[in-house]
DNA sequence: GAGTGGTCTAGACCACGCA
DNA sequence: GCGTGGTCTAGACCACTCT
């Protein structure tokens, strides 16, 4: 029941048709689109129409414009997939970027916390990722991470994982991460924290709980990031 | 030095000028403006280019617009300002709102750390606010606010402040706030976090340093708060 | 110079709120 | 029924990129 409009602009229902266009991969990411004129024909509206619709979709970080050039699927390439959900930096801003150190992956049977999180069913299986994250060559982020295991076949069976992960599942699972809905605590390190993030007894944590959604408004990583921060914040900017 | 364009589009004009006036207090938040035909022949653009001025603002939460009714200059309701920029939840979702519970007000010399945050002058004074806010009736957040006494004359003589001071900012001081950057982080309660949050020795804090930017883009108020994570999270959306 | 997105215009009609 | 914002159109010209 969604909120029945009676009426639907035509600017939206282009937006819908677009849309669907990128999740169902007929537009790889990368790609440029036909120009806005022969977008606009061939769906049989008007430039400024279309137009609308593109801007929207660029302020969605969907689609990305270059004067002179034209219309591309934006492109999770690494660095920008990063930038884009990884919030820590130093006091006062720097910006830093985290390398991977070890993983180990697994499928196993979704347990019942998970199977809320990210909407399965009884008995479904969810991929296990746990690593640990390297800021500047010291331990920093370990990290639980929980992915429905149908969306990512063979997943477990590669041989490595690349750091920023959201360009993966664009690239080989066809799944584009459009929002993050993440829910922070404080606690005090557990004795694996002191271990593994080299921290002492009486330190805290920051815990970061992340839901991942896609183009698709599936819910398709659940993800639990302990964070060392005797000199790193979580920075974020509201508007 | 800001990247001279060497070409300033229309729209960007009327733009700023429309900025300047809501800055300047020449429209006073909660008024209506002229229609956008009369806004637009008054600054000698086409209602097209004068409705792209008023989308812009209104994305950016300057402005509201509601068909049928008129264009206003958004206001900071004591429930919208308390929204928009108050992050705290139960896990899982629900919003909460906070009670203000007591506070200390006093007018001082700014120290050496504040002069940086707020970019004082030496000798320039701060008002320093202390209070502790309830959730749900319990203790939850101790709050250390910094701002700039020339900007708020006489705010330490008021008998007691709101719950959200970004109203009072607003309507008292013609101040608004647009933008708050955050840094988080988790540390260990101290003594004074074990008495005044009714929490137990060996818990953790979630800490949050503000910094809140004003639409003349100066920086007006620092704030640290403190807060309970027994059953809170500090929620927030990524796109 | 050809092709792309970016800006700007002028005007029509629709949906909403209110008196 | 009038005035407001919301949608849609058609067309002109500007700025940028590449060849």
């Amino acid at each position: 029941m969604t909120d029945t409009p009676g009426y639907r602009p035509l600017y939206r229902q282009v937006y819908d048709i677009i849309v669907r266009k990128v999740a169902q991969g007929v537009w790889r990411p990368g790609t440029s689109l036909p120009s806005e004129q022969s977008l606009a024909r061939e769906m049989g509206v008007s430039q400024g129409t279309m137009r609308k619709v593109l801007d929207a979709l660029t302020a969605e970080n969907l689609l990305e414009r270059r004067q002179g050039k034209g219309t591309f699927i934006a492109e999770n390439t690494q660095e920008r997939a990063l930038f884009r959900f990884f919030r820590l930096a130093r006091p006062g801003g720097k910006r830093l970027t985290p390398e991977r150190v070890d993983e180990t992956v697994k499928v196993r049977v979704a347990r019942a916390a998970e199977r809320t999180k990210l909407d399965l069913a009884r008995g479904e299986r969810v991929v296990e990722i746990v690593r640990t994250r390297l800021i500047e060559k010291r331990p920093a982020i370990r990290e639980l991470i929980i992915l429905p295991a149908a969306l990512f076949p063979g997943i477990e069976k590669r041989p490595s994982l690349p750091n920023s992960l959201y360009s993966l599942y664009q690239s080989e699972y066809g799944i584009n991460i459009v929002a993050a809905h993440e829910e922070l605590s404080a606690q005090l390190a557990t004795a694996e924290d002191q271990q593994l993030l080299e921290i002492s007894e009486g330190d805290a944590v920051l815990v970061i709980e992340r839901l991942a959604v896609s183009l698709q408004e599936r819910k398709v990583e659940w993800r639990a990031s302990r964070v060392r921060c005797s000199d790193l914040v979580y920075a974020v900017t509201l508007n």
